[in-house]
RNA sequence: GGGCGCGUAGCUCAGUUGGUUAGAGCACCUCGCUUACACCGAGGGGGUCGCCCGUUCGAGUCGGGCCGCGCCCA
């Protein structure tokens, strides 16, 4: 260890993750039993992707579960992989084909397939090597590719069975259309964004006489129009259902008809029906066997069906034009601006557009029903509980999941169709010709969803459907740790598919984290501009300090993002580094030696007996209240990580480490180590040198045990000072350390408690006093409690204490302390009108304080109701209280 | 429109089942290079816990209403 005082991330981080990947404790032996193991599949971030901030907290918070359970000597694999990203991938591709001036349709399907997978060679997963610079001990030598061809194996398998279940089905129906991409998307890929655009009221005649007015934002759409609607609840209109309107521009004959879809309160209540532009539409359509008519086309544009002069035109220019024509016959009654939501597509950004098209569909109904009761029944554990509702309540209402994408990268659908019968075969190795009558036949063009792939993620990255050594030893596995964003988008789709092809869930717990919002409060995007680079912030701050950062700020809700944090993290480890140079400098050397995990046989044995015993039966009181402590800190930090509670296992390091260990413990044992063994006045160690090598001891014993508790959340600095306190073995397959319930000494603790209390007493009248630093003050103890703290009363708080008798000084000022007083004698340097006034300020918030407490006290509800030992601690406050008073 | 959550110190946040004088980090002020650490140490100032009503002997904590903000789903 060299004279520098900062630890240095830059330095040590690529050496320690080398050493950690050379060990091979990331890549656990597929043996065992998934119960006894421990495992977590990784949320696969895109293969297009890099490091944002979510992902870092996501996989700090993993990364913690990890080397926990690892540390707790369990067998513990972290499954690593990323997903194809149809959309993403293919749009990234394309967008580098267009600036060589050719299109996807030019190369050809099979070309530029090819020029995918070369994409992805040369820039795809940069994220995998982003998640070393975090620490994240996953099994790199295992990472999955949803597109791998064992992996596309298991899709196929998968949608196989599915179909074969009648799960999986071909229809014609109203989907998302994206036009920037040419493909359906999901409902969970479209966003609704608030826009204002112009609201239409337009007249239609009735035949026999009269009119009908309705209300649209998009007319153009009205070229497919197949009926208008009333509510059939809707006095005004009743004896209007049944009759014919017809169409403007085109003349149709519309049916009128009484549906509970439309609003009495919306426009006129009259509402036009285009059941092949309109998903509420459509499903009227549905009900009442109404004619489908399209007049968009998968580019967005009008149809040859809808006629001149609109055929060709964008929707935009249709709308215009359909206006236009209405104004000429006097049919728009008014056009008003309009604030709606219009949904988007959240891949391409181009309004969606929605179309009639022949689909994939998979019926969730099913496959719902045990998802719903592994959460019901607590099989699958959702934290917080919150989140549980809206995981039962989404499931309720599911409804069948388009599955088909009309791309070319993913995995393509295993749909055959004959091209003599249209007979439609559906297997994983097609038959050579039809079936049926011996046809050639050809495959379907499209690829599934990227998220029907995920939805296998825990099983089939560990080999399914074979049953390998993987799969028996890591599979269910433990927790999936995800932001609430993908809850329904793939946690649901897990856990049905899990049960469906496992038989069983794919993890007992959901862990769901915050959001790290900007430090504004808005979201953190790069499109917005409001993105902190987690790599930027490991640069400046350290891997250990971003983890750490991000841990302490993230409670259950959401959280803006705070530097403060992450330099608390880096502080942190610097001063572990400190407190490790402190030891390592002025520790006993042979204890040094003898502690170290490393140490040879030429050891001395008795020394290292010795050691034990200093910890085992520790002598002084601040020895056994820091092992006292250390217990209660190991105690807690496991909980905390066992319950998820990533906060508070941080900022609890942060806390002993600083609080206790470094501000008290170090500082109290000072003396103890730097005393010549036959020293001169009274520096001297009458125990002939035993008190340093004890002290030495337990203070590298302290140290190693919170380097280990440390190491989940800073895994870096906790594995370098580990070695330089002399181990030779990683850190991170050490052991957890276990509490021992003997080393806790409540009579220590009260004892320290005090004499704290005492010193900071002490010292803030010192200051107030304006003493200088330096200086001892003469003082009279009139306080019990402290026969085992006095030197350390006296030390810290530079105190030169007095027997009775032993000076006839008067008092200068008498400290309240837990226990009694402390008496300050006159002396020089003493400001007593500093004092005088502080004084008066004491007794000012004392007699509030006792005033209040004396108000409840005479309150004879309270006398009567509340628990005795209330009342006791209250009469007690008041006595002790106004003791101090009588003393100022 | 439905659901979830949040308003506590200048800022970002903690505050178990209602019960000592409401905490932390940062920022601020004073002092200190005392042989681990100035990315440090010691001390200090700073809060009518969003507002109103209620339950209770007692409310930051429980219930209702209102105001403000965020997210999810329609």
């Amino acid at each position: 260890m060299s004279e520098q005082t900062r630890f240095d991330p830059a330095e040590v981080e690529p050496r320690i993750t080398e050493r950690w990947l050379a060990s091979g404790l990331f890549s656990p032996e597929p043996a065992g039993d998934a119960a006894d193991n421990y495992s977590i599949a990784i949320p696969p971030p895109n293969v297009t992707g890099s490091l944002h901030m979510g992902h870092a907290l996501n996989n700090s918070i993993q990364d913690v579960l990890i080397r926990y359970h690892r540390m707790r000597g369990q067998r513990t694999k972290w499954i690593l992989g990323t997903d194809h990203a149809g959309i993403a991938t293919q749009t990234r591709v394309e967008k580098t084909l267009a600036e060589e001036g050719v299109s996807r349709h030019e190369l050809g399907r099979d070309a530029f397939v090819e020029r995918v997978w070369e994409w992805r060679s040369h820039y795809g997963g940069q994220i995998v090597e982003q998640l070393k610079r975090l620490g994240s001990s996953c099994d790199y030598t295992h990472e999955r590719f949803t597109l791998d061809e064992d992996y596309a194996r298991a899709v196929v398998e998968a949608f196989v069975a599915l179909y074969r279940k009648g799960y999986i089905y071909r229809d014609r129906y109203i989907v998302n259309w994206d036009p920037g991409s040419r493909s359906a998307i999901s409902d969970l890929e479209v966003e609704s964004r608030p826009q204002t655009d112009t609201l239409y009221s337009i007249r239609y005649d009735l035949e026999g006489g009269g009119t009908v007015t309705i209300a649209t934002v998009r007319p153009e759409t009205m070229l497919a129009d197949t009926a208008i609607a009333v509510n059939p609840s809707d006095e005004r209109y009743a004896d209007l259902v049944g009759r014919i309107a017809i169409l403007p521009l085109v003349g149709r004959r519309l049916p009128i008809i009484a549906d509970d879809y439309v609003k009495t309160d919306f426009g006129t209540g009259q509402l036009k029906v285009t059941p092949a532009h309109d998903p509420n539409d459509f499903e009227i359509g549905q009900r009442h066997g109404l004619e489908v008519i399209s007049v968009i086309g998968e580019d967005g544009r009008i149809t040859d069906e809808a006629g001149a002069p609109y055929a060709g035109m964008t929707a935009a220019e249709a709308q215009a034009a359909v206006v236009s024509a209405l104004g000429d016959e006097g049919r728009i009654v008014a056009a008003e601006p309009y604030d709606h939501e219009v949904p988007y597509s959240h891949r391409s950004g181009v309004r969606i557009e929605p179309l009639i098209s022949l689909q994939w569909f998979m019926n969730m109904q099913a496959l719902a029903a045990p998802a719903v009761s592994a959460v019901e029944e607590g099989r699958v554990r959702i934290v917080p509980e919150s989140n549980r509702r809206v995981y039962l309540e989404w499931m309720d209402k599911i409804r069948p999941w388009c599955i088909s994408r009309q791309l070319w990268w993913g995995h393509r659908l295993p749909v055959y169709y004959c091209d003599e019968c249209a007979e439609v075969h559906v297997a994983s190795s097609p038959p050579e010709r039809c079936e049926r009558c011996g046809g050639p036949l050809h495959q379907d063009d499209d690829v599934l969803d990227t998220w029907f792939s995920s939805a296998l993620w825990p099983f089939a990255t560990l080999g399914w459907p074979d049953q390998t050594a993987q799969l028996r030893a890591f599979y269910p596995t433990d927790v999936l740790v995800t932001a609430r964003d993908i809850l329904f988008l793939w946690v649901a789709r897990m856990i049905m598919m899990g049960i469906e092809f496992t038989g069983a869930e794919p993890f007992s717990d959901v862990y769901v984290h915050s959001v790290i919002q900007a430090p504004d409060g808005r979201r953190m995007s790069k499109s917005l501009g409001t993105g902190i680079d987690p790599l930027q912030e490991i640069d400046a701050h350290g891997a250990d300090a971003v983890r750490f950062g991000l841990l302490a700020m993230s409670s259950t809700q959401d959280v803006r993002y705070s530097e403060e944090k992450i330099k608390q993290g880096q502080a942190l480890a610097t001063k572990l580094f400190n407190a490790v140079r402190f030891v390592l400098t002025t520790a006993d050397e042979r204890v040094l030696d003898a502690m170290s995990p490393s140490r040879d046989g030429s050891a001395d044995d008795a020394l290292v007996s010795e050691c034990a015993r200093a910890i085992d039966a520790p002598l002084a009181v601040e020895d056994r209240w820091i092992l006292s402590r250390l217990q209660r800190i190991k105690a807690a930090q496991a909980l905390r990580i066992e319950s998820f509670d990533f906060s508070h296992a941080a900022l609890g390091l942060y806390e002993f480490i600083y609080a206790e260990l470094c501000d008290w413990y170090l500082e109290l044992v000072k003396h103890r180590l730097t005393r010549a063994p036959n020293g001169d006045d009274g520096q001297m160690d009458a125990t002939g040198g035993a008190d340093r090598r004890a002290v030495s001891a337990i203070l590298v014993h302290v140290l190693r045990e919170t380097l280990a508790l440390a190491h989940p959340v800073i895994p870096f600095v906790t594995e370098e000072l580990w070695s330089s306190l002399g181990a030779t073995e990683l850190l991170a397959g050490s052991a957890y350390p276990v509490v021992r319930e003997a080393l806790i000494d409540e009579t220590a603790e009260a004892a320290m408690g005090r004499a704290i209390e005492a010193i900071v007493r002490v010292r803030g009248f010192r200051d107030s006093a304006a003493v200088k630093p330096g200086t001892a003050l003469a003082a009279r103890l009139r306080a019990s409690g402290y026969e085992t703290t006095l030197g350390a009363l006296s030390r810290l708080a530079r105190l030169t204490i007095t027997e009775d008798g032993d000076s006839d000084a008067p008092v200068a000022a008498s400290l309240p302390v837990p226990g009694g007083s402390v008496e300050i004698l006159s002396g020089d340097g003493l400001d007593l009108a500093a004092i005088n006034e502080r004084r008066e300020q004491a007794r000012e918030r004392l007699l509030g304080v006792i005033a209040r407490a004396q108000a409840k006290l005479s309150n004879p509800g309270f006398l009567a109701k509340a628990p005795p030992a209330v009342v006791e601690a209250e009469q007690a406050k008041v006595a002790r209280l106004q003791h101090e008073l009588s003393n100022l």
